[in-house]
DNA sequence: CGATCCCGCCACATT
DNA sequence: AATGTGGCGGGATCG
C-alpha cells in the first residue's frame, strides 16, 4: 500500500525476508505474520517450539518451551509491534476490522491450526537470530492459500442450518485471517464456483455450506461429461485427451465462454451481457477443473493437462507464459479444493516422467457413474495423511487398503497442507456434522430438498416433470421429525420414500416417521411411474448411487466426512486413528479392488492395482495417472471404455464406486450424528483409541474397527433432482461392519440404504438382511426408492453382510414386491475372505449389474437423450465454451456465472437472494 | 533446479 | 473518483 507504511513495517518487522516489498505491506494485511514478526518475544519462543513441533504437533512433547501455543501466537501476538500494526491498519482501510478479527482469529487458529500451523511453521526456525527477525516467519506454508482456506472454512459450518444465513464480510475475514483481501477473493471465487458461497453484495458473501455441494458437483459432472466425457475416457494419454477435449469443445460449443456452473441458481441471468471481461476466470477455471476430475475415470488430473485444457478453451495458442499462468491459477484452485477435501495432490508417473497431479477425493457420487472407487481411496489417502484425523474414515477402515496400497501419507511430500487440512477437516466436520445433522438435517433437508431440489430439478428436469419436485417436499415433511436423529443403535434404516431423498431413521422413531413417509412415497410413486419410465435415467445418473459398503465405504465416508466437515468448525472428534490400523489390511485391498472391480467386475483386482500403481502412483494413491485407466483397463474395457457412451459398463462401475464413495459425498450433507452418539456409544463403546484427539464422538468409530464410528448416517439428497440417491448408513452397522470388516469381513458389510431420489423414486434399495424393519415393507411397496437396509447393529453382529442393492436393480427386478429383507439377504454376504475381491465382485454383480447398467446409460449425458439432460447439456457446453455464447443461457437460467460479469453484481445478488430463500 | 505459489501491481468493474 | 475485483506474473520458497 503505502510506501511509508512499508518502511515502518519493515522496521518493525525487520523481516529479512523474502521480499522486501511484500512483506512490509503485508504486515497490515497479514496480521498474523506481522504479529509474529512484530513480537519478538513470541517468535523466540516459537523457535524452540518449532523444532520440537515439527514432528509432532503435540506440544506436550516438547518439553522445551511453550510451544505451539506460543507459536500460534500469532493470534495473540499482539505485542509491541502490535501498535505499529494498529497504526498501519488505521492508515489503511483494510485494517478496519482487523482488530476484531484478531480476536476471532485466535480462536480459530487454536482450533484448527494448532496442528497444522505447528507443523508448518517451523521449518527451521532454530536459528535464534533468524528467529528473532522472522521468528516465526511464517514460512510460506503458513501463508499458503490452502491453510488460509482452511481457516476460512473453519469459520463456517459445513452444513449451516438453512434458517441461518451466514454472511461473510470479505474485509472482516481478511482481517481476521490476517491476509489481504486479494487472497480472500481467491478463496471465495473457488468456493463460489462450487456454490459454497454466493455473493450478496459488495463485500458480502453468503455462506451456504456444503448442502449444495453434491448437486453442484453433479452438475459439473454432467457438464463435464458432455464436454470432456469422451475425452476423459481416453485419458490414457494426456495429449490425446487434451487434444480431443479441445476439439470437442470447439465443436460442440462455439465458445461460450465459460460459464460458471453456478448458474443454475438463477434464471435470469443473463444477461447478456457481456462477458467482456475476463470474468472470473478463476471461478470458471475452478469449475472446469472440478469437471475434469469428475469426468476422469482415474479421478486424477495432472496440472499440465488441466492447464492445457483450460487454455485451449479459452484460446488456442498456448503460450508458454500463459501456460505458466494457468498453472499458477490451478495451484490456487487446487489449494482451495484441497482444503475442501475434494482433491489431493499426487504425482503421476507417466511415460515422460512424474508430473504433479491432483486426485479427486471428494464424492463422486452424483451421477453414479464412474468409478469412484478411487475416490474412496483417495479420500482416504488424503485424509490419511492427516492420520488419525480421519478417524472417521479410519473407522471405516475398510478402506485402509488404500493406504497400504498407496503410499502413504507419510510419504506425501507434496502437501503437508493437505494432510492437515484433511484431517482437520475430517474430524471436526465430521463429528460436528453428524451431530448437527441430526438437527439440522431435518431442516435442511426440508428446505434443501425443497429448494434445492426444486431448483435443481426444475432446472434440470424442468423438462421432465414437475411432479418430481413435489415428492421431495413430501419427504421433507416426514423427515422432519425424525430425520436426523438416530437414536437407535441398531441400525435400522428405513428407507425413504422414493421420491425424496430419503432419510434414515434410526430407530423406532425414525421408523415411525418413515413409515408415514412411505405412504407418501407410494403416492409419489404414482406420480413417479411416470418418472420412472422417463426419468429414471436422469435420476440414476445424476444421482448417484450411494453405496454403502462396509469396508469400502468407509473410505468413502471418510472422504465425505472430511469433506463435509470443514475444518474446524466443530470439534472434531472422531478421529480415526484406529481406522488406519484396521483398515489397513484387508479392507484396503478390498476397496481398491472393489473400485476396480467395479469397473470391471471380472478383472481381478490385483491386476489392476499393480498396473495402476505402476503407472502413476507415486505417492499415496497410487494409481494416479491418467494412464491407469487403460491398464486397469480390464475393468474399463469391460465396461466400456468410453465413459459416456459406454455407459453400461461404466455405470456398473459407477455403482460400485458410488456405493463406496458416494456415501460420502452426499452424506456429508446429511449426516447426522448426534443422536447416535449416545446410543452409539453404547453400542459401540468399545474403546477408542485415543489416538487422536478426537473429541468425542468419533471415538467410537475409531475404535474402530469394531465400531463404525458413524453411527448412523443419513444421506439425503435433497436435491435430488438429479441425483438423488441417498444413502443411509447406519452408523451402527457400519461400524461394526467396518470394524469387522477389517478383520473379518472385508468390505462390505455395511449396511446402507440407498435411496433414490424421488425422481428415481423408483429405486429400491437394498436392505440388509438383518433387519426387517417395518419400513422396509413400505418402501418396497412404494417401490420407490427407498430401499432400506437395515443392519442391525445391535451388535456388530449384523455386520456381516450387507449390501446394497441398487435401486435400479430392484426396481427393475422386482420393485415393489421385493422385500427388503429378502432382498437383503440375497444381497450379500461377503465373507471376510471374499472381502476383497469377492466383496467387490459380489457387490458388483448384484448391484451394478442389474440396474446399473440401464440406469447408467440413461444417465450419461452423452447417451441420454432425455429431455432433462438436454437441458443440462446445454449448460455444460456452455461452460466450456468460451465467452461468447449466451444463446444457451436460457438453459442455464441461472447463469450467474455466465453473465456474471455484466450482471454480476446484480445477478449475483439476485441469485443470492434466491438462494437465500432456499 | 523444478515445483509451488505468495504477493501485490494494476486493469477493469462497480459504486 | 473511489473502491471493489481479480487477472496476472515476478520471483521467493520449497523440496
Amino acid at each position: 500500500m503505502e510506501p511509508g507504511v512499508l518502511s515502518l513495517r519493515d522496521l518493525a518487522a525487520g523481516r529479512p525476508g523474502r521480499r522486501g516489498r511484500a512483506e512490509p505491506e503485508e504486515a497490515q494485511k497479514e496480521n498474523i505474520f506481522d504479529r509474529s514478526r512484530m513480537a519478538p518475544k513470541t517468535p523466540i519462543k516459537n523457535e524452540p517450539v518449532d523444532l520440537s513441533k515439527q514432528k509432532g504437533c503435540t506440544p506436550e512433547r516438547n518439553p522445551i518451551t511453550p510451544v505451539k501455543l506460543i507459536d500460534r501466537p500469532q493470534p495473540d501476538p499482539w505485542t509491541p509491534t502490535a501498535n505499529l500494526k494498529m497504526l498501519v491498519s488505521a492508515a489503511s482501510p483494510d485494517m478496519r476490522d482487523r482488530e476484531k478479527k484478531k480476536e476471532l482469529f485466535r480462536p480459530i487458529e487454536n482450533s484448527e491450526q494448532n496442528d497444522i500451523s505447528d507443523s508448518l511453521q517451523y521449518d527451521m526456525v532454530d536459528d535464534s537470530t533468524v528467529d528473532e527477525f522472522e521468528k516465526q516467519r511464517p514460512s510460506r506454508k503458513q501463508k499458503s492459500l490452502g491453510l488460509l482456506c482452511q481457516k476460512f472454512l473453519a469459520r463456517y459450518p459445513s452444513y449451516p442450518l438453512s434458517t441461518e444465513k451466514t454472511t461473510i464480510s470479505l474485509d472482516e475475514v481478511a482481517s481476521i485471517l490476517g491476509v489481504e483481501r486479494r487472497r480472500i477473493y481467491d478463496i471465495v471465487n473457488v468456493l463460489e464456483s462450487l456454490h459454497l458461497v454466493s455473493r450478496v453484495a459488495k463485500n458480502q458473501y453468503c455462506w451456504h455450506g456444503r448442502h449444495n455441494l453434491s448437486q453442484t458437483l453433479k452438475m459439473l459432472q454432467e457438464a463435464g461429461e458432455l464436454q470432456y466425457g469422451e475425452l476423459m475416457t481416453f485419458q490414457h494419454k494426456e495429449q490425446d485427451f487434451e487434444y480431443k477435449l479441445g476439439e470437442r469443445k470447439k465443436e460442440t460449443v462455439p465458445d461460450s465462454q465459460d460459464r460458471p456452473l453456478l448458474d443454475f441458481s438463477e434464471p435470469d441471468c443473463t444477461s447478456a451481457s457481456a462477458n467482456s471481461r475476463k470474468d472470473k476466470s478463476l471461478r470458471i477455471m475452478s469449475q472446469k477443473f472440478v469437471m475434469l476430475f469428475l469426468v476422469s475415470k482415474t479421478k486424477i488430473v495432472t496440472l499440465d493437462i488441466a492447464a492445457k485444457i483450460l487454455i485451449e478453451e479459452t484460446q488456442d495458442t498456448v503460450d508458454h507464459s500463459k501456460f505458466k499462468t494457468k498453472v499458477r491459477r490451478l495451484y490456487d484452485i487446487a489449494n482451495v479444493l484441497t482444503s475442501l477435501c475434494l482433491i489431493k495432490k499426487v504425482h503421476v508417473t507417466e511415460e515422460r516422467g512424474r508430473k504433479p497431479a491432483f486426485k479427486w477425493i471428494g464424492p463422486v457420487e452424483f451421477p453414479g457413474k464412474i468409478g469412484e472407487q478411487r475416490g474412496a481411496c483417495a479420500p482416504y489417502q488424503a485424509c490419511a495423511t492427516g492420520k488419525q484425523r480421519f478417524t472417521r474414515h479410519a473407522s471405516f477402515n475398510g478402506t485402509q487398503p488404500c493406504e497400504g496400497t498407496k503410499r502413504k501419507v507419510s510419504s506425501e511430500p507434496s502437501s503437508p497442507r493437505q494432510e492437515r487440512q484433511a484431517y482437520t477437516v475430517n474430524s471436526d466436520e465430521y463429528c460436528s456434522k453428524m451431530r448437527n445433522l441430526a438437527t439440522v438435517c431435518r431442516q435442511k433437508i426440508e428446505e434443501d430438498t425443497r429448494t434445492k431440489v426444486c431448483a435443481t430439478e426444475t432446472i434440470l428436469n424442468s423438462a421432465r416433470n414437475p411432479s418430481i419436485t413435489s415428492p421431495l417436499s413430501l419427504l421433507t415433511v416426514p423427515g422432519d421429525s425424525d430425520f436426523c436423529v438416530n437414536p437407535l443403535p441398531q441400525a435400522v434404516f428405513p428407507v425413504v420414500q422414493a421420491d425424496v431423498p430419503s432419510v434414515l431413521l434410526p430407530n423406532g422413531v425414525s421408523n415411525q416417521a418413515l413409515q408415514p413417509t412411505a405412504p407418501a412415497a407410494s403416492k409419489t410413486e404414482n406420480g413417479k411411474p411416470t418418472l420412472l419410465p422417463s426419468q429414471p435415467f436422469l435420476c440414476f445418473p445424476s444421482s448417484s448411487l450411494f453405496m454403502l459398503c462396509g469396508g469400502l465405504q468407509e473410505n468413502l465416508l471418510r472422504e465425505n466426512l472430511p469433506a463435509a466437515g470443514d475444518v474446524g468448525n466443530r470439534s472434531a472428534e472422531e478421529k480415526a486413528s484406529p481406522v488406519e490400523a484396521q483398515g489397513a489390511g484387508p479392507p484396503a485391498g478390498c476397496q481398491k479392488r472393489s473400485s476396480h472391480e467395479c469397473s470391471s467386475p471380472s478383472a481381478p483386482m490385483d491386476d489392476e492395482e499393480p498396473a495402476a500403481k505402476k503407472q502413476t502412483v507415486e505417492q499415496s494413491d497410487g494409481p494416479l495417472s491418467l494412464v491407469v485407466p487403460k491398464k486397469s483397463s480390464e475393468l474399463h474395457k469391460a465396461d466400456s471404455t468410453p465413459g459416456s457412451s459406454c455407459a453400461s459398463a461404466v455405470h456398473l462401475e459407477a455403482f460400485h464406486l458410488d456405493l463406496s464413495s458416494p456415501a460420502a459425498p452426499e452424506t456429508e450433507d446429511k449426516k447426522s450424528t448426534s443422536p447416535l452418539d449416545s446410543q452409539e456409544q453404547e453400542k459401540w463403546p468399545k474403546n477408542k483409541d485415543p489416538d487422536e484427539p478426537s473429541p468425542g464422538k468419533e471415538h467410537p468409530s475409531k475404535e474402530n474397527a469394531n465400531q463404525p464410528f458413524l453411527p448412523q448416517y443419513l444421506y439425503v439428497q435433497p436435491t435430488a433432482g438429479l441425483s438423488n440417491f441417498n444413502f443411509l448408513f447406519s452408523a451402527n452397522q457400519a461400524p461394526g461392519a467396518i470394524g469387522l470388516a477389517a478383520s473379518q469381513l472385508p468390505s462390505l458389510s455395511i449396511p446402507c440404504v440407498m435411496v433414490p431420489s424421488a425422481a428415481l423414486a423408483s429405486f429400491p434399495l437394498v436392505c440388509s438382511p438383518a433387519i426387517p424393519s417395518p419400513l422396509s415393507p413400505v418402501p418396497d411397496s412404494s417401490f420407490s426408492a427407498a430401499a432400506s437396509m437395515n443392519i442391525s447393529m445391535s451388535g456388530l453382529a449384523s455386520t456381516a453382510p450387507v449390501f446394497i442393492g441398487t435401486t435400479a436393480m430392484v426396481t427393475p427386478n422386482a420393485p415393489p414386491s421385493v422385500d427388503p429383507q429378502q432382498t437383503a439377504h440375497p444381497a450379500v454376504h461377503l465373507s471376510p475372505v471374499l472381502a476383497r475381491s469377492c466383496s467387490t465382485v459380489k457387490l458388483d454383480s448384484p448391484v451394478c449389474m442389474g440396474h446399473p447398467v440401464t440406469l447408467l446409460k440413461l444417465q450419461q449425458p452423452s447417451s441420454t437423450p432425455v429431455t432433462p439432460k438436454s437441458i443440462r447439456p446445454a449448460r455444460h457446453e456452455t461452460f466450456f465454451k468460451t465467452p461468447g455464447s449466451l444463446g444457451d443461457p436460457g438453459a442455464w437460467k441461472k447463469g450467474e456465472g455466465s453473465q456474471t460479469r455484466n450482471a454480476s453484481s446484480v445477478q449475483r445478488r439476485l441469485e443470492i437472494s434466491s438462494s437465500s430463500n432456499d
